[in-house]
DNA sequence: AGCACGCCGACT
DNA sequence: GTCGGCGTGCTC
């Protein structure tokens, strides 16, 4: 009897396909093992999700699965259920979370290179070709390209019809060839995580807190929690608590916003853990990660500490998932795959039957609000840091800096000491404008203004970054633009450096000019006690490594509140509370704090430290507003090419769940705030409803519909 | 996602 | 008339 194989394929497409499989495959084909399948023109690896007997009723002829790729399954049942999941909850699909849970360089595809053919070469010779015809003729005639290399050197509209016209007419070849990867080596060693002797001391009061958790992990079901405190009692907590998984020969997966910021907390795990001990990160070569999946699939790895994507490492016997800082912004939406790491987590957690730690001192406020509803915040107490706060309240008008922060810096700097300190806006102004039209320079591709650097005399996009010389003359009206009064870091700078002659006064901005050599000199300098105050914008608050100062300033944080978005209080505690960390501890030091609107509780809260304080006016303010936790909120961003279907299709969906009825309110469709990036337009609509189940009821139904890019962020 | 097909305006 | 742009639909 035959047998047939559901394969989901690493493809925007969230159905998974026949083959049937050839009888000298049955034995080995097995729910969870890689294929490769033919798909078209094309072979590609897909994965299997079920085995049936029966022919589904389709009118196409089934094609069989060219090979098996794996001889035990590459996905356990819990990875895949895992997986189909996520899928579900973020409205991706499910072949490409499954794309996401494995190394890049196990996927298996057909290649596409162009060749020129004799024909072809003889037709250069002649000269009988066209502009475009040449140039992609003199990209192949040396060696095959692939259409991707081809499209980025020739500048044409259609580079695939172009091609295929070529080929017609014989000029070139389309050559598939299988990209294939080394086949995996023979059972490696069945490696074991050595034997741990950890020894993690806890005092007293920590180790009430790590009781409960412990008490649930022992039970072998699925629980959440919430650990709410400083960085060094959490990953006091964490310790402990991996301490006893591994002791139970259980595992433990540790993800982290950023594995730059880790760098100490893996020296110890590694002190501790030495082989034991598996990373997981995208800045991390294919080869590495092949590597350390294996090992991670081998049982070698006890813990495993990664990004985002690590959520999918194929660990067994999972005991322990921690999420820490999980008010980090990367958790939530990324470029890549939009699905929320936090609920990811907790999905999979519920799938292997593991306890999941979210952790935090300043947690987002869906997050402490559901565990103190839910009775699973554990609460590790803070540390004192309000009573060395100094709050200057300050308009910004002829000057950037409140005098009085500039004496403090001055004090400091006769003292030898240096200062940080943080101004969130880019650049050296908030751009140029045309006095005589008001003409402002705008991204060309993203259509966002753009900010102007003053030193490099550039403009560069907020969004999608591209900088372009600055023309200084309206392209408008021809007048003279003129620098816009707002000021950013740049401008920052320069007024230190004429406060602080001699002084050596340095920037740190993500982005255009600041690559990583650059960025790295600059941490290293400072570390040396070369660079006098180092100025930075939220990406420095991100870095890690820098060794604390005894002065660190924020500036204007309010600039945070005025963002359309129901976040920008949390947002605003967040970039005052995070700037504490560069603080040296003692009682001389100072956080200066420097706004215009020192009465708003974010403000007031972060400088005192009081994330509780905080919490309950932010409570009060969301449930005021009915906004999340109170309600759920989805934004629904749209994106492709053509901003009239674009909108087209927003529409139609906005119209369907208005049709659907009052349960949900619906607003927009409207363009996104960033309403272009790299190419792309993106349109969003955003829904809002009691409940977080029927916005997700009314996008199932609607949004396969949706032929455009899509995403789906949801707050609840 | 790729890729083929089929429809329209505009140039050899 | 063909070329070349673009929207539509399909892939087991």
């Amino acid at each position: 009897m035959t047998l047939y194989a559901d394969v989901v394929l690493p493809l925007p497409i969230d159905r998974p396909y026949t083959y049937l499989i050839p009888a000298e495959l049955e034995a080995g084909t097995a729910v969870g093992s890689r294929v490769l399948v033919p798909l078209g023109e094309r072979q590609l690896t897909g994965f299997v999700v079920g085995l049936r007997k029966s022919k589904p009723r389709l009118s196409v002829n089934l094609k069989p699965v060219a090979e098996v790729l794996d001889e035990r399954p590459f996905l356990t049942p819990e990875l895949l259920s895992f997986t189909r999941k996520v899928s579900r909850s973020s409205f991706t699909a499910w072949g490409e979370i499954l794309q996401a849970a494995a190394p890049p360089s196990l996927l298996l595809r057909t290649r596409v290179a162009v060749r020129l053919t004799i024909k072809g070469e003889e037709a250069l010779a002649r000269g009988t070709l066209s502009d475009e015809e040449k140039h992609v003729a003199v990209l192949v005639s040396s060696r095959p390209h692939s259409p991707l290399f081809l499209e980025k050197k020739v500048r044409v509209k259609n580079l695939p019809g172009l091609l295929a016209r070529m080929g017609k007419k014989d000029l070139i070849k389309a050559e598939k060839k299988l990209k294939r990867v080394s086949r995996r080596a023979q059972a490696a060693p069945p490696a074991r995580p050595a034997q741990l002797e950890l020894d993690f001391s806890l005092d007293e009061s920590l180790r009430g807190a790590a009781g409960a958790i412990l008490e649930r992990m022992a039970k072998g079901t699925f629980a959440p929690f919430l650990l709410f405190g400083p960085a060094v009692r959490r990953e006091a907590v964490y310790f402990h608590l991996i301490r006893r998984a591994v002791a139970q020969s259980g595992r433990v997966l540790h993800l982290v916003p950023e594995i730059a910021l880790t760098q100490a907390l893996i020296q110890t795990y590694k002190k501790r853990l030495g082989d034991g001990l598996a990373i997981l990160h995208s800045a991390m070569t294919e080869r590495q990660r092949e590597l350390e999946w294996h090992k991670i699939k081998d049982g070698g790895a006890a813990v495993v500490v990664g990004t985002r994507s690590a959520l999918f490492a194929p660990l067994p016997d999972v005991r322990l998932i921690i999420v820490d800082e999980e008010q980090d912004e990367t958790y939530s939406q990324q470029e890549g795959l939009p699905f929320d790491v936090r609920k990811a987590a907790r999905i999979r957690a519920e799938e292997e039957r593991a306890v999941l730690v979210l952790g935090s001192a300043a947690p987002t406020v869906e997050s402490f609000h559901s565990a103190r509803k839910g009775g699973f915040l554990v609460d590790l107490g803070r540390e004192p840091v309000g009573k060395n706060a100094l709050l200057l309240d300050f308009q910004p008008t002829s000057g950037l800096i409140d005098p009085r922060l500039t004496k403090a810096i001055r004090a400091r700097l006769e003292k030898g000491e240096r200062t940080i300190l943080f101004y969130n806006r880019r650049g050296y102004a908030s751009g140029l404008v045309c006095p005589r039209c008001g003409r402002v320079p705008r991204c060309d591709r993203c259509d966002l203004s753009q900010v102007y650097h003053n030193k490099e005399g550039k403009l560069v996009c907020p969004s999608c970054r591209r900088a372009v010389p600055a023309v200084l003359t309206c392209t408008g009206c021809g007048g003279r633009m003129a620098v816009k009064p707002s000021a950013g870091i740049e401008a920052v700078a320069e007024e230190l450096k004429r406060s602080f002659p001699g002084r050596r006064v340095e920037v740190f901005a993500a982005g255009e000019a600041s690559r990583k050599e650059k960025k790295e000199a600059l941490l290293r300098d400072f570390e040396r006690n070369e660079i006098d105050i180092l100025v930075g914008t939220h990406a420095l608050i991100r870095q890690s490594g820098l060794s604390p100062v005894p002065l660190v300033a924020v500036l204007q944080p309010e600039m945070i509140l005025q963002l359309a978005d129901f976040r920008s209080g949390q947002k605003a505690f967040q970039a005052v509370a995070g700037a504490l960390r560069f603080l040296r501890e003692g009682d001389d030091s100072r956080l200066a704090v420097q706004t215009s609107a020192p009465g708003h509780y974010s403000i007031r809260e972060a400088i005192r430290g009081d994330y509780r304080a905080f919490f309950d006016q932010e409570i009060k303010f969301r449930r005021l507003l009915d906004y999340p936790p109170f309600s759920c909120l989805a934004e629904v961003l749209l994106s492709g090419g053509n901003l009239r279907r674009l909108a087209a299709e927003a529409r139609s969906l906005a119209d369907k769940i208005r049709q659907a009825g009052k349960t949900i309110q619906v607003y927009g469709p409207a363009l996104a705030p960033v309403a272009r990036m790299k190419e792309l337009r993106r349109v969003q609509v955003t829904l809002r409803a009691r409940r977080a189940e029927t916005i997700v009821k009314a996008l199932a139904r609607t949004l396969p519909g949706i032929k455009s890019r899509k995403a789906v962020f949801l707050f609840d």
